[in-house]
Parts: structure tokens; C-alpha cells; sequence
DNA sequence: TAATGCGCCGTGTGCGCACACGAAAATAAA
DNA sequence: TTTATTTTCGTGTGCGCACACGGCGCATTA
């Protein structure tokens, strides 16, 4: 189960293998310099005796500090991307005793031009490993292939560029979560009910591919269950913006249907249409939505949204970034593809859930 | 947001003061030997800089290899005190490198002796740092009492002794997960609707601390409510081990009560319960449980189980020792009390939940 | 006055490793 | 054979810190 210290030194290999440490270290670090036979004779030592590098001694030696990136999207405090950057942080603050340090790039997310330039800055700078959010995924995968080439390891975290070139991702399962989504709203929801489903529009005009894949889980959920001819489902598009109109185009809806019982928003803005609700009176609704921003925590603890269901974003950031410590400083295997917990937070659940991050 | 690298070092700080290392040494390890005219005016640089030893260099140099210890239940493989150690393996991985050890010691669960005599084993390795479970309340105080006056800091997980000596504690709020529970309940269950409560019985005969509390929060959210009169609660008692007198016990219940469309257990025994519904016959129902035991995860999977409450037990054990180590080596505040989240887990989200613990 | 003790302080060493430098050995070119 | 070149290897230094040791100056005692 433990075995005790493994004190086992360069110096030791090298006594062992009849040469000097400098030439353990060679080898260690495939420096080349190393005639075939010595080199196979250290490497089945190093491999015979478990040898374990101290690490602490490896990075206080170390010349070169190691410069991580990380590209982020800007936002206003309490936006959702204020999480995945606090990790990020907390990260930071571990590993820089590792002799490693952090630039912080961000771009604006509701323009691919400003993503371009910015990855381009970040090419310049040369960094030895880097974290960003593929919002746009053509242009982050066509980044990606840039550090690839260049022997940079990237991570994505949040959503998933599906190139060949990233190390790892972190992120939700976007499909199942929908799919545990449905099952919240259709727990006590009597057959016949109408439910409301709400995509909000992206200036660019598409949904996400996360949202998409959020709503094909809900729909499953459904399906499989043989229950989609029990509800009737009321698709509706909303403006990210434009809330008047968000506002009538609501009222208009509920005019045709009043039988509307629970709504879903795949998205973090539902605290928008809680806010309409509010405006139009509407009670007793089962309301779900996504991401634990400022806005959507208060709605929840007012009773406004039911459950809200969060994808770990500290931890997103966080482990992001020791994924990059793992590989560079402690040469450990790295997991490419981590989905995070689909947390169902409600009002009961909800305080020991964000006080939990520090 | 981000100061650059705090590259000052010791040399520097002792020639800011005008004075050697080893004098800036003594009044960072409190050694005394310094006259308090240059202690004082080397703790204000201190203080100034916002000096950062580096932790690698300092475990490096360190002589002494901190020893830790744990204390835990014995258990079987796939029972709930699994996790716990889990964490503990992997927050042990993570600290090697600062040059700790840590040695595991386990008590029998269900005899308060073998407790006290494992305590006192503990106590004759003279550890450096102590992580325990208070299963037994006053000998798990009376045991912190003891590791106080030696000077030696110990934590608990799992439940609290709430005495006055241990320096954190990492645990579940079990009065809010049992209200929790109830909302999960309450949601969607049709007023008049009978409730079944189970209590499962130690053998030492009374129900743990935990689990009362649980049961308090549980009836708090019905009173707080006004729903206490809206459902029928049967309460029942039932064996730990004694499982045909069990079924005997919940088939008379049924007989009387036949109207019970929910049921919640408050500890992990919940998979016990399913299995006599199993057994009955019984369908329709939905049964809340605590606690991720192979069993219960199994139940949730087939439907038998609807909410399982857990308390992320894994994170407990690593964020323990980790505080220990934190104050031990990194010397950082810590948090006495550390409620972990009250996560919410069905047959849809359990998957990238316990996949998630690697 | 010399001897002893104590408070205070500086210096030296080594933790395990990365990396620069230069030397030796082997080989190629003259 | 001599010289130049390449391959292969050993040694030395320092990363930032903890800690042991010894020394200086001053007060106390014999």
C-alpha cells in the first residue's frame, strides 16, 4: 500500500551504474552527449529501482521559469467567467513556488477578431503552456495546431474544440447535463403540462454548440422515457439584449398557452426570464437554468428559479492548470478528455456550495 | 491582480536589516537568540515586503521528515469509508515531495475499545499531525485533548467532536442536507401523501449524532413550510444487521399505511430498504438516501433510489490532511469549520460523479 | 584579574537537482 | 605521425532555505 521514502538519488543511479552524475542527468533529460551502452545500462537502473526525482530539488534548480497563458474572455464581476478565472488563481498561487509564472490574456467574446489578434499576441510571447476557451472553435482549434506545432501543450476548458492537438479538456458533459436537467423538471410535473424551452440568441446569431447539445440531452430525456407526447414543449428565442422585447414575446406566449407549468433556460441568463416572470406575476413555475452567476444565485434563493445546474468552473480552471503543471514539472500521464460533475444546486444546497469556494 | 514572482529571499531581507541570514532565520522560526530592537525591525521588512519563503527550498533543507497520521474505521472494500481514505492516499502522494510521511491506523468502528487503544498507539508514535473520525465522541475529544497538550495539531472529517482543541474540521452540515432531502422529497409529491422515516439502529443501540441532525433539518423544512400537516409521517426503527426482522417490520408498516409514496433513510444504509421494497413488491416510490456505498450507487442506477445525498467524503479526507499541511508546512490560516457541499445525485448525473474521483 | 556564563550574532554546510564548462577519449583529417 | 574535430564524460556551482557550530562582547562570580 506505501512504500516508505523513495530516497534514491541521481547520485546513487550513478554510483550504480559506475559514472558520474552528470551523466545520470543526461539521460534523465534526453540530452544526448551519452554513448548507447551507458545510456541503456542507466535507463534499465533507473527503471529496476522505481527512481522517483525529488521534484522540489528539480524545480528549485531549475534556470528556465516556466511561463503558462491562459485566454479568457473579459466579463464584468459576477459574470460567470469570473469562477473558471478565480481556479485559475488559486492555481497560480500553488505552482508558483514551481518557478512558474502566469499571464492572463483575455479577449471579447462576442467578436472572433478580437480572439484572432489576441492568440496571435500570445503566440508572440512564446509561452511554454496554455490555457484558453474555444468560444469560437475554429479559430481556437486553428490556435491550437499553432502551439502543436511549436510543442506548446494547450488545454480547453469549458467547451471543447475537438481538434487532435489539445492535451486535455475539462468540462461539463453538455448532453447529459440536459438530460438530468429533464429529469428535475419532469419530477412531479403532472402529464399535459406545457413547457416552456428558451435559447437565447448570441449577437453572431447561432447558439453555442454547448447549449445545443444542453437541449438534445433535455429532449432525450423525453424520448426514451416515452413521455414526449405527455408535455407539450413551447420552443421560444430570446434576444441576449433585447429585453422588452424578450418581455412581450413572453406575454405573448403565455396569452396562447396558460397551461405553461415549467420552463427551461439553457443558458446562464435565466435569471432573465425569472425577471419577466416577476414583471408578468407568473407563479408557481418550475423554472431551471444553468451556471451559478451573481444574478442566477439570488434568483434562486428567491425562489425564483428551482434548480440551477453548475459545472464546477474554479475546478475547470484550477485543474486546467495543473493538468499544464503535470505535465511540464511532474511528468505525470494526463488525462484528455475530464467531464466535471453536473451539480444540482437549489436553495437548500446552495449556500454550502459557493462558500465552498475560497 | 497578479504580482510578478516575490523573488526576494531571506539574503535579501537580512541585508535590507543589516544583518546576517541566520538572524532573519531565528525570527522567522521564533528561535529567539535575537535582540528585540532587530527582531522587531526585521519582522517590520517582513511584514512590508510581503516576503513569501519558498516552500520548495524550505522543505528541502528541512532535517526532520514530518510524520502524519490518520484514524479511521476499518471497512470492507466498497463501503463508505473507502472514500475518505481515497483522499487521504492522494493528498499523501501530493505531499511526499515535502518530505511527510504518513502512517494509517484504523479502529473497529463498532467497539469504543479498540478506539481507545488505537488512540493510544497513535499517541506512542508521537506524530507530528493527526487526522481522525469522531465516531466516538468524548474519546475522540479526549484524544484531541491529549494531542493539544503535546502541541500537536489534529483535525477531524466526517462528524465533530466539538471540543475546543482541534484545529479544523471537514464535514458535511448535516442539518442542512437533511433539509435539503426534504425538498427533494416534498417536490412533486401529492399532499396526503404518507412518508416513511427509517432510522437504522447501531448496535450500541442510539442513532448517531449525524443522522439525528439530519432528521431535525429534515422536519425543519416541513414545519418552516407549513407542510407538516399536509403529509403523514410513519417513523420506523430499524436493525443494522437483523434484515428479515426489518422486512417483517416495513411489510406490517405497509399493511397499516398503505398510502406511503415516499421514504428517506439518514445514513447509507438506504440500499437495505430499497431491498425490501424490492422484495414487496413495492413500485411508485420515492425512496432519498445518504452516501455513495457501491450498493447505493447500484440502486440509484436501477431506479430503486431516487436522490442520493452525498458529502464529497473524498474531499474531506485530502483537504484534512492538507490543512495540516498547510499549517504544518506552508504556514497558512485555516478555516476551523469547512462544511462540504450538500450534492445531489440521481441515476442522471451519478456517472461524471464517481467518475470523477480518480 | 582571570575565569565562567550567557545573550546575541555570523558563517558554513548540505538538501537533490539542473546546467555550464571544460577535459578526456575517440575519431577524422592533415 | 600530428593536428583538428567530434563524441563522451566528470566536476563545479548555485537554487533558497534550515540548522549546527562557533565566536564575540558583556556581565557575573571566584
Amino acid at each position: 500500500m506505501s512504500n516508505l521514502s523513495n530516497k534514491i538519488r541521481i547520485i546513487d543511479i550513478a554510483r550504480m551504474a559506475g559514472v558520474s552524475p552528470g551523466t545520470v542527468d543526461r539521460v534523465l533529460h534526453n540530452r544526448g552527449e551519452v554513448s548507447e551502452e551507458k545510456r541503456t545500462k542507466i535507463l534499465s537502473i533507473i527503471d529496476d529501482i522505481q527512481y522517483q526525482p525529488n521534484i522540489l530539488a528539480r524545480s528549485l534548480a531549475r534556470k528556465k521559469t516556466l511561463r503558462f497563458a491562459s485566454l479568457l474572455p473579459e466579463y464584468h464581476p459576477g459574470e460567470y467567467w469570473e469562477a473558471p478565472e478565480k481556479g485559475i488563481d488559486k492555481a497560480q498561487t500553488e505552482i508558483r513556488n514551481y518557478n512558474i509564472v502566469l499571464e492572463k490574456l483575455y479577449y471579447n467574446q462576442f467578436n472572433v477578431q478580437s480572439f484572432v489578434s489576441v492568440s496571435e499576441k500570445l503566440l508572440n510571447t512564446n509561452p511554454d503552456a496554455v490555457l484558453l476557451t474555444p468560444t469560437f472553435r475554429n479559430e481556437a482549434a486553428a490556435l491550437m495546431g499553432q502551439l502543436h506545432t511549436r510543442n506548446i501543450p494547450g488545454v480547453y476548458i469549458d467547451s471543447n474544440a475537438e481538434d487532435d492537438y489539445y492535451l486535455s479538456y475539462f468540462g461539463q458533459h453538455s448532453y447529459q447535463s440536459g438530460y438530468a436537467a429533464a429529469r428535475l423538471l419532469e419530477n412531479g410535473l403532472p402529464h399535459g403540462s406545457e413547457v416552456l424551452i428558451v435559447r437565447t440568441i448570441r449577437t453572431a446569431g447561432a447558439s453555442s454548440n454547448q447549449t445545443q447539445r444542453r437541449e438534445e440531452g433535455f429532449m432525450a430525456y423525453f424520448q426514451e422515457k416515452n413521455l414526449a407526447n405527455k408535455y407539450h414543449f413551447i420552443h421560444v428565442k430570446l434576444s441576449a439584449d433585447d429585453h422588452t422585447g424578450n418581455l412581450k414575446e413572453i406575454e405573448k406566449v403565455f396569452k396562447k398557452s396558460p397551461g405553461i407549468r415549467a420552463a427551461i433556460v439553457f443558458n446562464s441568463r435565466v435569471y432573465q426570464l425569472a425577471d419577466i416572470f416577476k414583471k408578468l406575476g407568473t407563479t408557481g413555475m418550475k423554472l431551471i437554468g444553468y451556471d451559478l452567476s451573481g444574478d442566477n444565485v439570488s434568483c434562486l434563493k428567491n425562489e425564483l428559479v428551482s434548480f440551477l445546474i453548475a459545472q464546477r468552473p474554479e475546478d475547470q480552471g484550477y485543474q486546467g492548470i495543473m493538468a499544464l503543471c503535470n505535465r511540464l514539472v511532474f511528468n505525470k500521464e494526463i488525462k484528455r478528455i475530464n467531464y466535471m460533475p453536473i451539480d444540482i444546486l437549489t436553495r437548500e444546497n446552495i449556500d454550502y456550495y459557493v462558500n465552498y469556494i475560497d
